[in-house]
DNA sequence: CTGTTAGCGCTTTCAT
DNA sequence: ATGAAAGCGCTAACAG
């Protein structure tokens, strides 16, 4: 039925090892006796199998991927870099959703080190001691858009809080004294905490009373942005700028604003974080802290085959530089 | 240092077999025989290794699943209806980013082959002989959002010519008699050839001849709606609505016509194919034929279980259903 | 209900 | 440069 190294052996009249080692590319093999071999592997039309493989060499070069949901936006491109990272190295990934259930997570990253991945990539929610003991495990793991306290475990992760900061920062610049703030699940490592600690410090630093009722928390999505901007527009004292965590809710939110009969930004400024694709899909076009999302998978992949090589990691817990994306949403205020 | 099998069956005073019967759930052990292994595998820490697993029973319970591009608007659902309907069934799967690169893809394919995955999906351009030849193993293969010759293979998709007739006929109906079409590659499997024909269709059945300058070819994407549309809008004639052959597409035409100062859909229509999750995120809503990119990756992994498990297939190529989303971007004409 | 015995297909010493 | 042999950790008859 399946051709196996052994038939091969046959055909090519050699032993199993030497058929190994041809397969494998190992240098020790006469040219003469190679070429044979690849023949008999041609005519046989064999294909070697990994899982056997990986059973001897306990190596599956696979990796694990645990992520909260791939539907969202900001997850697909980081998934593209950690895949074409991978394949560079050789590696297959096998991606799982979360939905940043911990219970869900728990079981995922034990599926994914039963099936031996020779790493693991994980992105969730706040990481737990759960999270810590099922990671203290042979397989390095890496920690992408997220890190663990003290930093224990490496990571690639952007500053959430500063790349807040400067967002309001600029509205601030732009003399915006009456700032709200969208904000998202606070325990999403994404869109959380660290960006509302962002915009208070922003505001802190210049002086501008926080007033609990201009920050709104919701999902990070199109529609609790536009939700939420909408009860904001009802405040007997309005905002002039708004600062969203996410760019899907800056956009629900800049359509609730021209709903009312708002122009953005001459009535209202808007900035956010992500610089997602839909930034530049909408009018006015979105100015937004750009965070390459596809450059934290890179990197947090090939973060990881160096620790799978054991190679020398200078910084095991990376900070990628987030930037300002001037466009069209934001203005100077007029007085 | 790993803890096998071989380990709890001396710590539990039994034989492997019974071990391997405890984890694997077969009731043909004694309550408290299975007692006593269940807590020497929870003191020995055992966790069962998939891949030995996998080679001594020839499954491996992951499966292939092989994209043009995660990072494309469409994927993101399909592969969650996929990984949701995986998970399900117990499985895993291994995602690899095509480019709907035939060389690539066959690359693709076999390295998921050689991985002994229990199931292919495969989604990409057009099924050629090297696919073919490639997919002529004993694991079975799903097609998502395309379909192979003559039904070669099972597959699951949308009825992609005759949502784009529907689209075009709704303008027709509206009064358009003056339509152009944005298409997008025509070898994409998703945006193609089909919806291009189905334009045609459409407009010879009312009577309406066809117009070379009215039809303009680009990536699916939103820059290249875009830019077609600006030219569009160019032409000495212009057209009182407008097919595009993706949402994204659309979008990138509607904001050409408002940048243009034409007002959709009070100036000129816009009806697409697709209601991705952006459809609702623009202004106007657009109009669309909506095709559930959840359900085909969903029906897809459904589909590929029951190949798997040798369950009587009554339709092997499924078609799912769209249906007209009315919302604000198409207007009747005003004569 | 439990144990014994073969493999699954490959890598990897260790000889030669 | 090549071969022999011993596993990798588990499942799956088969026997009892």
């Amino acid at each position: 039925m399946t051709v196996t190294i052994y038939d091969v052996a046959r055909e090519a009249k050699v032993s199993l090892a030497t058929v190994s080692r041809v397969v494998n590319n190992n240098p020790n093999v006469k040219p003469t006796t190679r070429q044979r071999v690849l023949q008999a592997i041609i005519r046989l039309g064999y294909r070697p199998n990994a899982v056997a493989r990986g059973l001897a060499s306990k190596k599956t070069t696979t990796i694990g991927v645990v992520i909260p949901d791939i539907s969202r936006a900001v997850f697909p491109d980081m998934v593209r870099g950690i895949e074409d990272i991978a394949l560079m190295y050789r590696y297959n990934i096998i991606l799982c959703n979360s939905d940043q259930n911990e219970a869900k997570e728990i079981r995922l990253i034990n599926t994914l080190l039963e099936k031996q991945v020779d790493g693991l990539l994980f992105l969730g929610e706040r990481i737990t001691e759960e999270h810590l003991h099922a990671f203290r495990t042979s397989v390095p793991v890496v920690l992408c858009g997220t890190s663990a306290p003290h930093g224990a475990i490496p990571s690639v992760d952007i500053h959430h809080e500063q790349a807040a900061y400067d967002a309001v920062q600029l509205l601030i610049e732009y003399g915006h004294r009456s700032i709200a703030m969208l904000s998202g699940d606070l325990h999403d490592p994404l869109t959380g905490y660290a960006r509302f600690h962002g915009y208070k410090r922003a505001l802190a630093d210049a002086k501008i009373p926080y007033r609990d009722e201009w920050v709104r928390t919701g999902k990070y999505r199109y529609r609790d942005g536009f939700l939420n901007t909408e009860r904001l527009l009802q405040l007997p004292e309005k905002p002039t700028a708004l600062f969203a965590c996410t760019d899907e809710m800056a956009i629900g939110a800049i359509h609730a604003m021209q709903d009312a009969g708002l122009r953005v930004p001459d009535d209202i400024s808007v900035i956010s974080i992500g610089n997602i694709t839909l930034a530049e899909m909408v009018r006015p076009l979105l100015t937004t802290v750009a965070q390459q999302m596809y450059d934290i998978g890179a990197v947090s992949m090939r973060l990881l085959t160096k620790l799978i090589h054991d190679e020398e990691i200078v910084q095991p817990n990376i900070i990628l530089e987030h930037h300002l994306m001037m466009r069209n949403s934001v203005a100077r205020l007029h007085t």
